[in-house]
DNA sequence: CGCGCAATGTTATATAGTAACGTAATCGCA
DNA sequence: TGCGATTACGTTACTATATAACATTGCGCG
């Protein structure tokens, strides 16, 4: 079958889960070189989409870069909370505030079938971290 | 006072607003370049962050592009529907679901500074546009 | 086998964004 | 008013992000 795909995708995840902050293609591209001198963008923005439509990769809009799906359901939307300190990531599901949106937006008759949602602030340890100071 | 700064935001903003869609800091480059032929990128992405921090304009993460304030009151958050059919984009004004995401992520300490909600979908005239084909 | 489709590789290029530095306008102040 | 300091703005060049387009490979199937 597929394996040569399947394969990157592997690698790449195996690259994302290394981090706890989101990368971007270039980076997980400059990361593979090391082992796979021949590698080029477009095979890794095709395993990077297709990571990301099985929900196991996360396209973080806001930052232009990925990070990999940190909870165990995978294939549900998530938000994201991001740290501009330290960069780390959060994912939570909150499967009312989707439903909220969805008819405050629906009221117009608009029928949404992808959600992005990026909050941007201070992770509780660096908030604490800044409060001491 | 820093009236050329201005002036690009004003040119912007004007570019801006004869579209419905979003379009792309080069795109507002593009038309600028028509009647002033030396502007170059630094200087259009200075005036939309200019903008964008007063609110007249939303920058569209997920599309990286940029849309003119559609509501009256700017300065706020705002949820975004963007059609994939016809590129429309259109505004909500929900507080609630602000103060409910802020309470969902604020559960594990994190603090919150801005918000960016993108629903991707289809509008309601070419939702009806599709069924009726 | 060998045709045809779908996945992958490869090259090149398009699109988006910013660093760095020079210059000009402006402000504070003697 | 003159002048140094500061900030805004212009300009060049570059870096980063993403995809189009075509070549090649491998695989299913008559």
């Amino acid at each position: 079958m597929n394996t040569r795909g399947e394969m990157w995708q592997a690698e790449i995840l195996r690259v994302l889960n290394r981090h706890h902050t989101p990368i971007s293609a270039y980076d997980v591209l400059e990361t593979l070189r090391e082992t796979h001198e021949k590698i080029s963008p477009p095979t890794i923005y095709r395993a990077l989409s297709a990571l990301t439509k099985r929900g196991r990769v996360h396209r973080v809009e806001s930052l232009n870069a990925f990070i990999a799906c940190q909870c165990g359901q995978h294939q549900h939307t998530s938000i994201l909370s991001i740290c501009e300190d330290c960069g780390a990531v959060e994912e939570s599901v909150a499967p009312k505030i989707l439903k909220d949106l969805s008819s405050v937006i629906g009221k117009s008759g608009f029928s949404p079938m992808r959600h992005v949602i990026e909050v941007h602030g201070t992770c509780a340890s660096c908030g604490s971290r800044k409060a001491q100071s």
